[in-house]
DNA sequence: CGGACTCTTGAAAACAGTCAAGGAAGGTGG
DNA sequence: CCACCTTCCTTGACTGTTTTCAAGAGTCCG
């Protein structure tokens, strides 16, 4: 996969000698041009030769399934930083489509590849970014599997809402640029049964909304305590974001 | 993480002049003697340092997640020449035990670490791993968030028939070592709802009994449609079980 | 002002969940 | 070897949440 003598080296190797040393992994996108996708605009599709390897410096992306009968399952969304077509295999195993204008850049697999042999030390940052992405996809099976409909729309909010704010901090504001139908697909429910939800969030007080697409948090105890999750405000205000302890005698 | 000056690579080299080159993921712990569990034993808990990688050499684990009010949710089973652990946080993110007597080797991560780095050739090999690990979570988001209960327990006796007969080939044979109610944790469902839909299953000839924890597949195109995949069994036999196309213009 | 979306709301239906009881299997001790 | 007990699985009747189907309201844009 990654062993064959690459052409490619010596052009890195080139750039590596003109720039200081490569730390974080985005520096290994600084020098690819930016493009543009338009809302609704596909990045790649589900079935597609995997070559690129995209980093996303503006707007969001989602990445999704489709199965047979056409039923869609959205697998996430993606903000300005991420990265997308990690998880390599030879054949993209989602599409990813614009949600919002997009900026990503791009670069072949070939490259990027090369880019982590030769900085040994973002090989580290590479393996924690898939094991984050492993961490989340393990958070939504439990999500998907266990939680009544109030409990998905709840814990998404709060998912975007840390994601809008940094990873600790938690914003009142919550800006949700998907549609209904993304976010139904994205927390495995109908349309109908995310609508309804939120109205009922509403109605309680819990949010409030602003505009049809952000929401302010007017009560982020309640919210937190209706992810089902077993977590309290007070749990979050300590900061202790970290993975979740077992509720499970050792 | 892995970032700091590295003490070990020197050891390596050492013992790198002094060994085979390991050229395959599980050499690196052949050397280590395996440990035993009895069936319901714990290898680690949810929110444990995470200080060893596993691989399992017999038997069966299940890797779960348990939710504030006591939700399980069981993400996967691992088999004979699976590792565990490797998504690597400072924190198991799940728990694991046993489900059958189960023979495991144990390396500790730094041990695993300084293996890796001493061969790279191994790197691509552990890559792999995770996306495969990555692949199939995204499959159980799929069936969890869209599939219904027949789709659920068809998809999940055709996972364990390919597991148990090689990736391709899929046996008349199917054996489950684990509990209905495993199987319910797994698939999002209840313990009455996996036994029920397993009785239909019996009643309209899809699978025969064989004792209450192995069934033969009697129709094996018939299980393969109620997966729910859009798959049919011509597909299977031409030996395309790679990654499925998408059903969606391009 | 229309027209096309997207979102919300209501009523009815369906699927899976809950509660409860009975059966099969396996293990232990007499 | 059998009786007993426990555990796991199956089955039935009922309930409830979410889906489905259908219609109406709100928003955006030409």
């Amino acid at each position: 996969m990654l062993s064959t003598v690459n052409h490619a080296h010596s052009a890195f190797a080139a750039v590596a000698g003109m720039k200081p040393q490569l730390s974080t992994l985005d520096e290994v996108f600084a020098s690819v041009p930016r493009e543009s996708l338009e809302v609704g605009e596909g990045l790649f599709w589900q079935g597609d030769r995997a070559q690129h390897v995209f980093e996303v410096t503006e707007g969001v992306l989602r990445i999704f399934k489709i199965i047979g009968d056409g039923r869609r399952v959205i697998t996430g969304f993606l903000y300005a930083g991420d990265m997308v077509g990690l998880s390599l295999k030879d054949i993209y195993i989602y599409s990813a489509e614009a949600v919002t204008p997009v900026k990503v850049r791009r670069l072949t697999r070939k490259a990027f590849q090369d880019a982590i042999e030769n900085a040994p030390e973002l090989r580290p940052q590479l393996f924690a970014l898939l094991c984050d992405e492993m961490a989340a996809a393990q958070d939504q099976m439990v999500l998907l599997s266990r939680k009544s409909a109030e409990e998905r729309v709840c814990s998404f909010l709060m998912l975007i809402a840390r994601r809008m704010h940094g990873a600790q901090q938690i914003g009142r504001i919550i800006q949700l640029p998907m549609s209904r139908q993304d976010m139904a697909d994205y927390l495995g429910l109908t349309i109908e049964t995310v609508s309804r939800t939120i109205t009922r969030l509403i109605s309680r007080g819990v949010i409030t909304p602003n505009g049809r697409h952000a929401f302010d948090i007017a009560k982020p105890g309640k919210l937190l305590a209706l992810c089902g999750d077993g977590d309290s405000y007070e749990d979050l205000c300590e900061g202790s974001l970290k993975t979740r302890q077992a509720v499970w005698p050792h």
